[in-house]
DNA sequence: AATGAATGAGTATTCATTCAT
DNA sequence: CATGAATGAATACTCATTCAT
């Protein structure tokens, strides 16, 4: 007889914390998928492997696990990307072209670009979401692109303009993209090839940005 | 002086022909206002001063409504937006300029704008609504730009461009300045002036569309 | 210019007085086919060829419809019906025979049996009306079978028996085979053949009304 | 002496077992008296004790509980039915007396007499069920009242007679009494003590089947 | 007399939410 | 912590009935 206590590890005790992520994590599927009013909880549930009265202990309401499900798609991923982008070296160019580029396998790919498609549909219905997405996300993701052509400016690389309009004007065939693959995409529509499509827009976003000739 | 006629308000009117068209826009506003679920048709009743069973006089179901409402949307836009374009005489520069600003006054700022959200959210739901849509708005909306892209190839004025990509591209800061309007510009976003960042868009599109300089 | 005004007979005038008629009959059989709840007025009145408002310059509901339906499928051949019985000369077995033939002929065969079935689907909710029908139609039915019976009992044809039950359990196989013709005759059901199942009974019947053979 | 325990009522027990069953009983009664258009969810729940969405946990469709009940009042009473019938010893008389007698007590007076009204009833629009119905129940029905009669047949106690329509003619009466409970005897008709009819019956058809007197 | 557009009360069904176990 | 039976408010849809024309 051991004086110390056999400890049991209960099987679920590990899984405390994780349980609100994975829930939301399946619910995320399904509300990008389906969107928000069509997401049954019954389904979600089943999805996550718990039962619907589960959900309830994480969350107050379906609106709550909504909310966390963007929430939780979002600062996952937010900080990790801006990470790759940060340190940079070289021309103002490739560093737009590194950044397209980053945007599409960081986001476009991945489930933040299904919480781009569910932000726009639900703005509307969740105010304050859209206001958090609005500002830790494409204002984020926009200033992104603005450093990448403030930079291009102050270098002389790339003519000036005005940094309200072209860092949204630059970014939006990217967001579309993501768009398209979430709702469009689906039905059998003739497919596009991403890489094309964004390497396309990048060289012509160069070629918009550079300045005019000089005359000798 | 006659005698004043006694009106008689009628309970309802008989205009038969006129009603699937007034149900339908009033179904429009909800529709791009709330989404399609979260419409209730009770509301659309009542703002088409129509009592809810009328409704099912014109149409099978809210499914049935909703398509009428984006065919009726679409259909009397697109018509008169493909014949304006149509007969146009000018660069093709030019002619991308009026496309541009043809859009965005002939949908842009009208509520086809909405339901390009719409269909957006909604096409995972219905997928047939959104091959219609996809045939008869997105892919003719796209041939506009096709038509306008190939005509300044052909003629010099612009470098030989791939014209899968291209369209698509030309018009996606277009179609994102729509969406953007029906989602995040409600919560109480910096706005941005449309007309400004449309012709930004165009000259930048133009200019990126434009052939080498030749050497002398 | 003639003195005696042109008179004009209205197509429909003549027709004035047959309506009610024509519209129950056409109620008859949807009514007999589905019953009472299942039965649309929008069809009824499609089958007869109106427009559903007419069904209301006649009739005041649809349970009004209903009672007509019934008092007329029953009063236009009740009377028919027992003309044909009276005058009966011959041996009371052929009385019955002729009795059981002519039921079948008369009732069984036209909507008279339809009503049957539908006064028996329907006799809780109308009360009235299953009186009317059961002193109309089944206590005169019955009064025929009694008649007959008592008939054989008073000549010495038949032993004595309770004339409060027999004529009942004896009209009892012809009216099943009615009933049966509008409910599960329907589906694939191997067919009786309805004159050799009547004629089957008859005899089964009048042998079980035969006097004992008096013992030598 | 202990304690009194405190009773807590509770919102609702866990039976999910029973539930079903209760149900289906529930709603037997009213589809009974109403018939299956006429009878409300609400009240089904109503008598149940239970809510209506709590109906959709255990079926799913008014038809599907209207399915249920017939099941449910059959297959526990069928089987039972037959079990008894089987193991007869006796003459083929005394098995039709029998067969007659226990009949009513099993089924004529208990609900299941209502339901043979119904599907009566609702055949037409249940064709599905009224296949299932004919052969769980008729068609066993009819079987038991033609081995009674064969088994007589073949002792010689009855006459040679076509057996694809006897038992028909046999159990008609009977069939009848159950029908008239629940539809014309509802309204003050003349009352008719079912015993008497029956045996009164019996004793008829029993005759009807003797077979001739030999001549000596 | 006849129409048929309009009505609105009535009902089956869904699904987010609760809570005794 | 976890369950899942139970709830009931919400809503799409039906259809008998009305009434201006």
């Amino acid at each position: 007889m051991s004086a110390v206590p056999k400890i049991i590890e209960p099987r679920w005790e590990r899984r405390k914390d994780a349980r609100p992520g994975e829930l939301a994590a399946a619910a995320l599927d399904l509300f990008v998928e389906r969107g928000f009013a069509a997401t049954r909880l019954d389904d979600v549930a089943k999805r996550a492997g718990v039962s619907k009265g589960t959900l309830y202990l994480y969350f107050d309401s379906k609106e709550d696990l909504f909310k966390a499900v963007i929430r939780e798609g979002i600062v996952s991923r937010i900080a990790e990307f801006e990470e790759r982008m940060k340190a940079y070296q070289g021309s103002s160019a490739d560093l737009l072209r590194e950044l397209i580029r980053t945007w599409w396998e960081q986001i476009g790919v991945t489930s933040l670009g299904g919480i781009t498609k569910l932000m726009m549909s639900e703005a509307g219905n969740f105010p304050e979401l859209a206001q958090f997405y609005h500002e830790e996300v494409i204002t984020r993701g926009m200033g992104l692109f603005e450093t990448a052509i403030s930079r291009g400016i102050k270098t002389g690389e790339f003519r000036d303009m005005p940094l309200d309009l072209v860092p949204r004007i630059s970014a939006a065939p990217v967001v579309m993209l993501m768009l398209w693959r979430h709702s469009f995409d689906v039905c059998g529509v003739k497919h596009i090839d991403p890489a094309e499509y964004l390497s396309t827009h990048t060289e012509m976003l160069i070629r918009s940005l550079a300045p005019d000739r000089k005359p000798a």
